[in-house]
DNA sequence: TGTACATCAGTGAACGCGCGTTCACTGATGTAC
DNA sequence: TGTACATCAGTGAACGCGCGTTCACTGATGTAC
């Protein structure tokens, strides 16, 4: 039953790294404590991941890949609604809660990392392509600021949510669909 | 010049905490490195506060009690404009970047502590309130729905900026009048 | 089908490190009288 | 104004712990011929 090679350790890793992040946040993730989990001698891990940093920065890669999955969606339904993809967004976080938290611990990560710039700027791009898409912004810099502003109230309704901040928190649909439909794009009048 | 007193120690572990989260990240702070930083023996902060946990517990309080205060400056003013609170509390986070870190890591604080809870209740009040009374909304499962919402982008906007996470940051002042300004309360055409 | 051998993926002991906390202590301060 | 003494706020050595990483090693796998 117990066998010399693992045959799928990254892959476990990972899932217990994601679930680690969860549980105790990603700050307190350990090589050990992963192998541990692992069933595997605590100097395994290095033959996957040559350090800690190198492990998370994989975990986030496949974080960010995972959402733009699925802020894409929509796209192949037909469906270009910017309150249905920030619904999705948050429905993504509160559903992979530990890739999302170490997503944006920078500090944890190999920013230099070329494959999580990308997989990084990818989720942008998905995301800010379905607001300019969906705002009838006239020019680029509003159709910026229209994704900033979409960005900062899924990942704020996201992080908030996942750190236990609301001070009543509701059902999640019902609040996520409550709360995103009260952007509003393009010129009004100005505050 | 050198006492044997201090005379100031638990303020000036608090200011180190607060640079120390900027700098490094909350999870990593240690008592150790802000005794030095105070120049001080490694076990002198025990006398102030017992634990670490108990440390970034007061640093987390005395934030929630000045970023109240910062979002009550409009009410004397008689500034009682959303858009203007929203950029007040996104200004506040960014000029206390070590605090606002820590004040949403539940896992590194005392959240039994009855003044913990205080101080975060009166900042989510301050908050709602000024919503409240400018979102003219008609019931109150709208109003805090209209609350949340001005929460979670105005957090939003916070974290990533303070991540680095906005792919071409603009000017703070600029960015934070765009973005709150898409706030959109009320009733309206349902998503 | 067999055999030799390189490579891959694991083991477990050992290292040095910084940490929080405890302890007995000492110097400075402040208060009672 | 002086003195005794409790209290406060510091010191520095010591503890045990878990960590990342390195190292020589070994078992399993896969490929060349």
């Amino acid at each position: 039953m117990t066998t010399y090679h693992h045959g799928n350790l990254p892959e476990q890793l990972l899932t217990e790294a994601a679930a680690m992040a969860a549980e105790v946040g990603p700050a307190r993730i350990t090589l050990r404590e992963l192998a541990r989990r692992a069933g595997v001698s605590h100097s395994a891990p290095v033959h996957h991941f040559k350090t800690l940093r190198g492990l998370l920065t994989a975990l986030a890669i496949s974080g960010f890949e995972s959402l733009t999955g699925a802020l894409q969606a929509g796209d192949q339904a037909g469906e270009q609604d910017i309150y249905a993809m920030g619904a999705r967004y948050v429905e993504w976080a509160l559903a992979h809660p530990g890739h999302y938290a170490v997503m944006w611990q920078p500090a944890l990560l190999d920013e230099v990392d070329s494959s999580l710039r990308a997989s990084k700027d990818s989720a942008w791009e998905a995301l800010s392509t379905t607001v300019a898409e969906s705002s009838s912004a006239r020019d680029a810099e509003t159709a910026q600021a229209d994704a900033y502003a979409a960005f900062s109230l899924v990942h704020g309704l996201a992080d908030l949510w996942l750190n236990g901040a609301l001070p009543t928190p509701a059902e999640p649909g019902v609040l996520i669909a409550e709360v995103t439909r009260r952007l509003q794009f393009g010129p009004r009048a100005g505050a």
